[in-house]
DNA sequence: AACCGAGACAACCGCTGGTCG
DNA sequence: GCGACCAGCGGTTGTCTCGGT
């Protein structure tokens, strides 16, 4: 059967917005605030479905959008975003105030995943590819609102976001430290990438744990409460049994990676950095309930390429520091 | 000047999760 | 508990613009 439309459709306009209907628009939402989106164009006078105007408002009507190009700042916060959160655009959009997720997924289609393939088709670099289906709700759709945000729409303004925006917080926080901590941290040779590659941060044959991480538990790790991780590892990487190199890395970064399921849900980060001793000082996992033993980490896949430096490259070039990783 | 292709961007579509009756 | 409704999300498509030939 299939449910409903979501609007009659029949006598609905479509297609570009006219400089009239944006005026209807934008007057009946200042006068009666957003909201009601399915009864909004029949109260407003728009042949426009609810979603449509929803879209037009939140994508171009808005007073506080940002218009104009996109700035190198923002394109290096998107990159650094979208290497923690993959293609989540609306969370990605809550870090850049006046952009949109729509921009934004334009933006990195147009320009940055491009960059991003290029570089790592050049070799550069490690890639390591997080499957997030692997994840308790990472890989699925993030479709509908959440409680707060129903909140939200019930009226009260609340702050949007939890666990994975605050991971992305956190992991920006945490990569400006980086940043400047590796800035001038002498880039490994090519040996010893190769031995740290050699430590067993492979994704074949890995098999997926009877349950995968708890979506808290991915966040704790993030989760500017109790993010430290702390670890009694004396290498710098964990080994495959008990999870993903908790190293520090730093390199040019990123790339979506299309699976057979379809765009979302991996997220390919290239590393190119590997700084075997740095490590492991700033994690702390006093406060989390989990262990390098958990069966969390075997349900993230990894899959290393290349740890080769391009030749005459400067790792970090494209993408200067790369963070959730280093933060698992 | 006309055509064509690529790039950029706006908008649509299908699906999802949360809420409510 | 269930289903309908709703808002929101992300992928995809459509349209416009611009540069090259």
């Amino acid at each position: 059967m299939g449910r409903a439309p979501c609007c009659e459709k029949v006598g609905l306009k479509k297609g570009r917005w006219t400089k009239e209907e944006d005026e209807i628009l934008a007057r009946y939402i200042k006068e009666h605030g957003e909201g009601s989106w399915r009864s909004l164009p029949k109260n407003a006078g728009l042949l426009r479905c609810g979603k449509s105007c929803r879209l037009r408002w939140i994508n171009y009507l808005r007073a506080d959008l940002k218009r104009g190009n996109i700035s190198e700042e923002e394109e290096e916060m998107i990159m650094k975003l979208h290497a923690t959160l993959g293609n989540r655009w609306s969370l990605i959009a809550g870090h850049l105030p006046g952009r949109t997720d729509n921009e934004i997924k334009n933006y990195w289609n147009s320009h940055l995943s491009r960059r991003a393939s290029d570089f790592r088709s050049g070799g550069h670099g490690v890639v390591v590819n997080l499957d997030l289906a692997k994840l308790p709700g990472g890989g699925k759709r993030r479709g509908g609102r959440s409680g707060h945000n129903a909140a939200a729409a019930k009226g009260g303004k609340v702050k949007k976001g939890k666990g994975k925006e605050k991971a992305a917080e956190v992991a920006l926080q945490h990569a400006a430290k980086k940043e400047q901590e590796d800035i001038n941290a002498a880039t490994p040779s090519s040996q010893e990438q190769a031995q740290a590659s050699a430590s067993g941060v492979t994704s074949d044959g890995l098999e997926d744990g009877p349950l995968g991480p708890s979506e808290e538990m991915v966040s704790g790790l993030l989760d500017p409460v109790c993010p430290k991780l702390e670890t009694d590892l004396d290498g710098a990487c964990m080994d495959h049994d008990s999870g993903p190199c908790m190293d520090s890395y730093t390199g040019p970064c990123i790339k979506s990676e299309s699976g057979p399921s379809g765009p979302c849900g991996d997220v390919a980060q290239e590393v190119g950095d590997h700084h075997a001793d740095k490590a492991l000082e700033d994690w702390d996992l006093t406060g989390l309930e989990i262990s390098v033993d958990d069966d969390m980490w075997d349900s993230l896949v990894w899959d290393y390429n290349d740890m080769a430096v391009p030749e005459g490259g400067k790792q970090g070039e494209l993408m200067p520091d790369l963070f959730f990783l280093d933060n698992m």
